[in-house]
DNA sequence: AAGTGGTCTAGACCACGCG
DNA sequence: GCGTGGTCTAGACCACTTT
């Protein structure tokens, strides 16, 4: 029997292509009509699918002219370090200061873990993230071994975690959960962020939901705002 | 001559019978297919109507029941106090420590004004947002008086400045900027949450856009997380 | 003028919730 | 079984961009 939406196929086929290059960012999509015709399906269905693109930030359409690939940043995005991604004027590196490896689950992750994720090691790193050569986030990750393989740093797509995840897993970011705390720097921040003991850090601990599932990741971030605030914004 | 957009005419429609509490929180819209029939269009037409007012945040759909009016909360959700609307458990009570007031503009708005509001004069208040009794949040707020009325405290909705301007201005929140920064808090953010002066705060910059062209809203706040983080969760 | 996305019609059948 | 929203068809005309 027929279970699978026809838009829903469209949307992963469409979204695959992007995925691995074949709709390059910033081309333009074969147009509405033409989907259409390959699929043999109505424009109702195509522009359904191509909704859920655009609600997941792959494309944006530009009226007479096409649907345009966009590069997916909009996860990150939501709450970004002032410049992080902003392209001009700051140099941004990232520094992996604890090689992804298996260990037991941190007792200090803020959220409570899966009956599954309990059963199951986990894969930690740490990274710095620097701006105009500034440490300015310390970055710990967790993730379920269970749910997905370990990978090495050196494996990962321009430095990026996420972008790995999405251009050689396929997985993308679907949500997230956070919470930010204001705290006096511990020793281990202040050394990694150039800073003293005590001065004041934006913890924010946060939690991913993939489209992988089982797969959820954990993020622990310091941040050190004084120069670099963090930004958010968001529209209706 | 026909420019007026029909779901446009719907959506407007609909929201302002939410809005004004014709059709009440919790209650269920009229079904599509009477919505059809009453405004005699296709069902395409409704449905897209409706689906602007989900990403808006007014309603939820139900398969099998219907279309259920949301209290309209989601702007102030995204980055709200752990328990604030939170219902269970919290106590939580806003008190107004500075009445709305006409002045000159603040120079420390971490946002640039438009040349409108610079020629306008300001009005500005001031509020100390409480759970369980506990002082949880100082927050400062400015908006033109040319962009909108004064408005005594007394006469705010259930103590919420935005609802006041959703049920008696008809006035939405379409987006927002906010920047967020540790700092150690200062003389007066400490008085006012009984807090040392020096214990790291939450400070977040926030600039509203409203669905009033000319419209913006600012807001300066100080948040003591010790007890209370921050929360924010999105979803695609 | 040709091609793109934006809006809209007038139907149809299906999946789900409830009495 | 009935009413609800969810999916889908097969068209049409309009608004905008590009050639």
């Amino acid at each position: 029997m027929k279970k699978v939406k026809k838009y829903q196929q469209i949307l992963e086929y469409v979204k695959k292509r992007i995925q691995t290059g074949k709709y390059p960012v910033g081309s333009y999509l074969p147009s509405e009509h033409d989907l259409c015709d390959q699929f043999n399906i109505t424009r109702t269905t195509v522009r359904k699918a191509l909704d859920e693109l655009i609600k997941e930030g792959f494309i944006v359409k530009e009226q007479g002219r096409g649907s345009k690939v966009l590069e997916r940043q909009k996860s990150l995005g939501l709450l970004t370090v002032k410049g992080f991604s902003g392209a001009t004027g700051y140099k941004v590196k990232t520094v992996v200061t604890k090689e992804p490896a298996i260990q037991e689950w941190d007792a200090s992750i803020p959220f409570s873990l899966t009956e599954e994720e309990k059963k199951s090691k986990c894969i930690y790193f740490q990274r710095v993230r620097y701006i105009d050569a500034k440490p300015v986030v310390l970055e710990n990750n967790w993730y379920a071994l269970d749910a997905l393989e370990q990978i090495e740093s050196k494996a990962f797509v321009k430095d990026s975690f996420f972008k790995t995840l999405s251009q050689k897993y396929l997985i993308e970011i679907m949500g997230a959960e956070q919470e930010l705390k204001s705290i006096p720097a511990a020793k281990e921040v202040a050394k990694n962020l150039g800073i003293k003991i005590g001065t004041p850090i934006l913890h924010i601990s946060v939690r991913f939901q993939t489209s992988k599932p089982g797969l959820v990741l954990y993020g622990d971030l310091y941040c050190n705002t004084t120069e670099y605030p963090i930004r958010n914004s968001y529209f209706l």
